[in-house]
DNA sequence: GCTTCGACTGGAAGCGCTCCCACTCCCGTC
DNA sequence: GACGGGAGTGGGAGCGCTTCCAGTCGAAGC
């Protein structure tokens, strides 16, 4: 193991040129059966695999993606991003490509910018979650293709969950138990995610022909956590008229929701049933295990990856691709599923 | 920005030879004052940045590093050690390296093996935590060099946690709390880290003179969990002489713990008071907030990712440095500090 | 005045690969 | 039987950089 093999030493141990070697490393071009067999047995014997750098180098792609995070995102104790993550990382793996995992502060500084926008040492960049859209102003205006996974902007391609169709289940679901005075509560109303759940709600509520009553709905723009989830709970408990079920747009809120209806005594789904969305780890933990709409997270990521790695590499010309791929927007969405526990 | 600015470019636009572009890049050899500040204008004015791939091959050095994870331990809802890995990411941007995320799992299966194992596209690699010993063997065998954070196998260079000292912090706490009848509760016993804060703590004991009583005294094999904690700590609550404080070898267990005590209805720190280690970010919110030992999970990371780029990049040829890697394993130790709360 | 030397700079050989192009066969066609 | 064309293969020019080596030139040494 004193030098690794190149692919010279692979040519001139089963007698072909190197272009031969090359081509039959990428599965590329006709090569007769019997060479390809011959230049397969040379490189396994050699323990050959082609120099990345090298590769990188003559094809101008490096086969490497970026995977941006906020940092307060990757750092959070629920781990949804990171599992977004894993799902890249698996679909990365599976494509033979290397992913660049890299943080960036909440609001954008050009200097904490990831390297690789500089360096363009990334074929492509997958965005996971919110982040600052000048942040995304840089990366567009770098001309690298990007991808983002649970979030919108613009109309940069996408991979999101699909929230107005969870959203919907939710409705439908709640309806079916007989509920009519439906509430719903939401934080961090401007994320589109959380948009999209509220206005699929209340579609899907009109659809069946209800109108969700204004006294029944509790919203704010600050972070969706478990205590702004208790905070919001206030006010539709302790109004004059409670709703008899309440749609919070993600577990954390409806964690807090519980906590606030066990102070105040309330029987959860007798007195208030409570849906959440996101099925985090938490939610068949607490002591009124959540119905919730469950999320594939994983997939989120294989898709966001498997799809800039489709568009990014398909073509050497980074640049018109890039041009190309933002002329062609597209949301892929991620189907959700219902799972109803004891809440609701 | 069509296409990037070369170093032949730069050479041109500063009337240069290619190589002095390189030497002022590098910081290298001796260029005249003049020389240099003429590059390095002709350089931001084409907005010049080296190109990695190129400098990789042409150097044999990738400035890529590897930080490998069990998967587990990555999506753990506790941000252990994605806080070690944006520490190693922070050292790795000041340091202009790149850092390839990879996770292995539980067990060690040749075909799940990063990428970079094969294609040496990766100048070093941290390993952080606990992983499968197989995994190292190969790690070891491919002649990258490696530090563990947090870990410890044979001679091999790791950064970890200065557990004896945080264990001895928390004996000299509890001595002075005037308790001498003192328990130890583990689990994951064999784990490099859980020993030595059994060991650190019995030694610290008994250099006051104090030996644990066999009966206060509850360890398993098994993941460290919450529930571990409260079943170990049935041991010690429901047996005849309880102890009047106990150190739990980790929060989880700690939290474990309290949830035992306060079944059986026990006050804390009155009945029993309950020390951890980790200050997790549970461990501020318990119901009892619980004294703990804090550790620095970024610094764990930033130190060990130092401590490879330094020896993996000091020297271009990989493999004469990695023998001398493996003779000169070291130990760095990061310190602790005593948390105290309500729990004892 | 001539060598010696060090400071500085340029030339050029790669690093290991991709990919375009040219070349050789060999088969099928008119 | 000459010709077109496709399948299979090799040659060779880069990709953008590092680094060794050679060279220039002025100052110091004798």
């Amino acid at each position: 193991m004193s030098t690794r093999a190149t692919i010279t030493d692979v040519a001139a141990e089963a007698g072909v040129s190197i272009s031969t070697v090359s081509l039959v490393m990428n599965g590329k071009g006709a090569v007769a059966e019997s060479t390809r067999s011959r230049v397969q047995t040379a490189a396994t014997r050699l323990g050959y695999t082609p120099s990345r750098t090298a590769r990188g180098l003559a094809a101008g792609r490096t086969g490497n993606l970026g995977f941006v995070l906020r940092e307060d995102h990757f750092c959070q104790s629920e781990p949804f991003y990171t599992r977004v993550f894993l799902g890249a990382e698996f679909e990365a793996r599976r494509r033979w490509l290397y992913v660049l995992l890299s943080t960036v502060p909440p609001r954008y500084r050009p200097d904490a910018a990831p390297r690789f926008l500089q360096e363009h040492t990334v074929d492509g960049v997958v965005v996971a979650g919110r982040v600052d859209d000048t942040f995304l102003d840089a990366l567009g205006a770098s001309g690298i293709p990007f991808v983002l996974a649970d979030y919108a902007w613009h109309g940069a391609a996408s991979v999101q969950l699909d929230n107005e169709g969870g959203a919907a289940l939710v409705a439908a679901h709640l309806l079916a138990q007989g509920h009519t005075r439906v509430g719903f509560l939401t934080a961090d109303r401007d994320h589109p995610s959380m948009a999209a759940r509220g206005t699929g709600f209340r579609a899907a509520m009109a659809t069946a022909g209800y109108t969700l009553p204004e006294s029944c709905i509790a919203t704010s723009t600050g972070a969706a956590s478990r205590s702004a989830g208790a905070a919001l709970a206030a006010r539709l408990l302790d109004g004059p008229d409670r709703p008899s079920a309440v749609f919070c747009a993600n577990d954390a809120l409806a964690l807090g929701f519980l906590d606030a209806a066990r102070a105040r005594g309330l029987d959860v789904p007798g007195d208030v049933a409570v849906v959440g969305f996101d099925d985090v780890e938490g939610a068949a933990l607490a002591e009124t295990p959540l119905t919730t709409v469950r999320v594939y997270k994983e997939q989120l990521g294989e898709v966001a990856l498997g799809l800039l790695a489709e568009r990014s590499l398909a073509s050497a010309d980074v640049a018109a691709e890039a041009a190309r791929f933002a002329r062609a927007p597209s949301v892929t969405r991620i189907a959700t599923d219902l799972v109803v526990r004891a809440s609701g």
